[in-house]
DNA sequence: GAAATCCGTGTATAAATATGCAATAATAGG
DNA sequence: CCTATTATTGCATATTTATACACGGATTTC
């Protein structure tokens, strides 16, 4: 029973440097004596439950979901960013609007952040409305959108 | 700009149903209204930081990193229960002995279920030494790393 | 100890995904 | 309003990944 091994290598492989592909993976653990082809490690990386993510550079790589979680906001702010119009307020209700269609990805950006102060959001096609919980926390919570978007 | 209404569009499905493939996504967004390629799908995903993971069925299927942490420790206790052969004591030392070249990711493992009364770990080969913090506690570290295998 | 079963793997290939390039649309600058 | 620049997308295809099938070796069963 070598599968173990292989996969505790291909996990400390993928944590050394950025594997792109599973036939690279193929090519390193051959290089320390694992000879396997791309099918055994496609089957150990459904396995593994690794995940393909985009590295810094763009390219893709190889990764385990811990080490992606810290990007999970990273994507609904880079959303949050590309699909904001206006930020406004009515008395204790923060007004957003966004492109057409994008109010409902925004709100959920908007409730993952955790805002506090913020008792919910509804979103429709193109608005948002987030309920702040009082009125004097409406001027900081705006600040803090503006300060994710820039 | 119609790309964030569809990328919306798109964390909605998965959400909804099982998504298996960019074609299936793309279709079931024809259906809706929106035409777009399977190529247009892959950049959408790239961009959305969606993962292919394998659903309740064994199928694989497109979900968030968000949806998917219940899963990660999962991945761990099934090496675990696979790779270990034996469980001991010393002292306040639990030594663990697994299958030749599996010491090191279950070392991992143990390290992430963050047990308490656990000082720290260090994995040869095939042998991993957990350091308890007491005498007193060695016995439950030890039931809690059985009841994870069983 | 032969037969049946299961597991891990390679081979070959189907299936799925990513991407270079070109066209078009959106946006900004004057 | 026109031009330059940047973004978005489709098409075609290269690349990458998953898998049906078959096989060998272990393990179990009778």
């Amino acid at each position: 029973m070598k599968k173990y091994a292989r996969q505790s290598k291909i996990l400390e492989l993928i944590n050394e440097k950025e594997v792109e592909t599973q036939e690279d993976l193929a090519e390193a653990l051959k290089v320390i004596g694992i000879d396997v082809t791309q099918a055994t490690i496609s089957r150990d990386i459904k396995e593994l439950r690794l995940i393909k993510v985009t590295a810094k550079s763009g390219k893709y790589k190889y990764g385990t979901i811990e080490e992606s979680q810290n990007s999970i906001s990273d994507r609904l702010v880079r959303i949050f960013k590309n699909s904001i119009v206006s930020i406004d307020a009515a008395m204790n209700i923060v007004i957003i609007r966004t492109i057409p269609g994008a109010a409902q990805i925004c709100g959920s950006a908007i409730d993952s952040l955790q805002i506090t102060d913020i008792g919910g959001s509804i979103a429709g096609d193109d608005t948002v409305f987030v309920a702040c919980k009082s009125l004097e926390s409406v001027d900081e919570i705006i600040n803090n959108l503006y300060s994710i978007i820039n």
